[in-house]
DNA sequence: TCTGGATGTATCGTCAATACTTACATCTTA
DNA sequence: TAAGATGTAAGTATTGACGATACATCCAGA
């Protein structure tokens, strides 16, 4: 099962919050129109990262807000937030060898151990890439986003202010 | 997408060749009713190894061997083999964001790097584990396989030949 | 040379996962 | 109280992977 496109749209969520909450309403009706899916996703996707500790969503009004710090922000906890059952299954294993074959029986047992550890490599590269280092890639890829960001009283400065390196 | 079932199928698959192929006809027949699945799904397998240079696949009399020994093999082989594209879109990306959104546009182009880093990851991870290492888990793991490879003339005794370690 | 048994491959049907849509209850500010 | 937003539950549609069938192709052995 290929990752799921969940955590794309998670991570493109967040920037948007982090750039724009701190001056304007960020809905799942204006974010569902940037993303290109339903707001219903959206609100879905705005469950799991607030059950997570990721952001604030408030009930009457609307609007979502970040709750911790970018750089405290992993790929992984993102992603375990949107996803959490599927880095476990990161690789399909066939479900139906035979049991009355002795290698059908044991196939499972012999690929658990390098499944899992090619999951914890996963795991391990997703927790040290955090929303900062991805919010300085976006600002580096498009400066105007930079320039909104610094003016509206942003909560958070990267600590690359100069978008240099 | 995950990643493919194919991968577990194409090592159980690699497996029973490995240890029968010397001294009886191993079939897509008779690998499907191990694997459970299709014969046409193994003979797939098939050309993709065989494309691979990982199997000889005889046409006439049916039957497939190893061609290269299995500690040249490594699960990075065998997956690149059976699902070339797979790797390089482990996690899916969101496809219809909007292009008149300044975060819409450049999604795909921030997320791009770090998720082939994670790519990257799952390559050497895969790259590190060989057909004989999972050979000799089998091995622990039914002892009588062991003898029966043991036996039939192998053409390639595992390092570790007391099962020990 | 012929034939049995196996592979190579195209095509179609089925099934599960995923997302979209609709609908409506719930909540909070104005 | 009303407006606008979230929370959540169905039902529907779409996509991709796999299974099933069919048949052409190929090679050893009789």
């Amino acid at each position: 099962m290929r990752i799921s496109v969940k955590c794309s749209s998670a991570v493109h969520i967040l920037l948007m919050i982090t750039v724009l909450s701190s001056y304007q309403k960020v809905t799942s009706d204006s974010l569902a129109s940037s993303v290109g899916c339903n707001p219903v996703e959206v609100r879905k996707l705005f469950g799991a990262l607030k059950k997570a500790g990721i952001i604030d969503v408030e009930r009457g009004p609307g609007g979502a807000t970040l709750k911790k710090e970018p750089k405290d922000i992993s790929l992984l906890d993102i992603y375990v937030a949107v996803d959490p059952a599927s880095l476990n299954e990161l690789i399909g294993i066939h479900t139906h060898a035979s049991d009355y074959c002795l290698f059908g029986k044991n196939i499972r047992n012999v690929l658990a151990n390098p499944y899992a550890e090619i999951g914890n490599a996963v795991r391990d590269k997703m927790a040290s890439i955090t929303l900062e280092a991805l919010l300085e890639r976006l600002f580096k890829l498009e400066p105007s986003i930079y320039e909104h960001y610094k003016k509206s009283m942003p909560k958070w400065q990267p600590e690359t202010a100069g978008l240099g390196t």
